[in-house]
DNA sequence: ACCGCACCCTGAGCGC
DNA sequence: TGCGCTCAGGGTGCGG
């Protein structure tokens, strides 16, 4: 059986909306029409918004009509009305497995044994949601190593607190609503780009690139922004997003070998963890500064 | 509105 | 060689 879709798990992996959306794109043809015969998962955390105990039961002989991206999260529509809601967190990865169930990982070194035992499928530890259905076919394996990802079930008929937080679809944002949302924001604008309830979708990666294509300084005062300067940065972002999920398709057909974090997406990186290396416009060495928390990078020429 | 910070988790990288 | 420690990393939510 062909692996369908996996993105590399190397630290350098983080889901953004392109990542998300190539995910989407590959794991519609195996999620959609298809019918949930089991649900296996490890230990109630962090990970399950819904209690693994009552998303089997709720999951349970559902079939899957739609999957749906919303900034990074991916909405799997039910028949019975309800959504099955995921978040990749930084480093999630949806996978098609085989149907046949593999040889048990071999048992680790490190770890309680009741942790061990806590994991109560088969595949390795960082599997925690397999999906299995009716019809033939793989399974669905959604993996996090960090185990920032999320997953949750909503009933038909009730508003997501998360989803109704998010502003619009990063691809979908027009300059006059990221202007408008501006106005009362002396915060950096790159806080402003990685605020989802603003526009979902941009991470630490692509508001960094978004912003050296459109030459804006990261750190300036959001409310600086000039209506011109919004409509440059929404088609900015369009650009960078719309290439990436391009290229994004390529890093998936190439993983074929162990090493996913090779397809090719971070060669694309303009500004991103390149510090020190010379601007790809005007040589200038990059810089990097650390804003709100995350690392960022910019050109000190180029962005104003 | 906004900032700083803790939290979630594991692996990488460090010093000893 | 190996142990044990620290911390990066994105998103979120809290308190101030």
């Amino acid at each position: 059986m062909v692996v369908l879709a996996s993105l590399g798990a190397s630290p350098g992996f983080m889901p953004e909306l392109p990542e998300v959306e190539v995910t989407r794109r590959q794991i519609e043809r195996v999620l959609v029409g298809r019918t949930v015969a089991d649900v296996r998962t490890t230990a109630p955390s962090y990970f399950f918004l819904t209690p693994p105990r009552e998303l089997r039961a709720r999951l349970l002989g559902r079939r899957v009509t739609r999957l749906e991206r919303h900034g990074k999260y991916l909405i799997g529509h039910l028949d019975d009305g309800s959504r099955l809601l995921l978040h990749l967190g930084m480093t999630g990865q949806l996978v098609a497995a085989p149907a046949e169930p593999t040889r048990p990982a071999p048992a680790r070194r490190a770890g309680p044994r009741s942790e061990r035992r806590a994991v109560a499928f088969v595949g390795d530890q960082h599997t925690h949601l397999v999906l299995s259905f009716r019809e033939p076919g793989p399974r669905l394996c959604f993996r996090d190593v960090r185990k920032f990802g999320k997953v949750a079930w909503i009933p038909k008929g009730a508003v997501s607190e998360r989803l109704d937080k998010l502003g619009p679809d990063a691809l979908r944002v027009t300059g006059k609503e990221l202007f408008d949302a501006t106005r009362s924001r002396s915060v950096p604008i790159k806080t402003v780009l990685l605020d989802q309830s603003v526009l979902a979708g941009v991470g630490n990666i692509y508001a960094d690139e978004a912003l050296f294509v459109a030459k804006i300084r990261s750190t300036r005062p959001a409310n600086a922004l000039s209506q011109r300067e919004s409509d440059a940065l929404v088609a900015a972002l369009r650009k960078v997003l719309r290439r990436s999920i391009a290229t994004g398709g390529s890093t998936i057909s190439d993983f074929v070998r162990p090493d996913g974090s090779d397809g090719g997406y971070q060669d694309h990186h303009l500004v991103y963890g390149r510090a020190g290396e010379p601007c790809p416009r005007c040589g200038t060495p990059i810089r990097r500064v650390v804003l709100g928390g995350r690392s960022t990078h910019y050109c000190p020429h180029c962005q104003k």
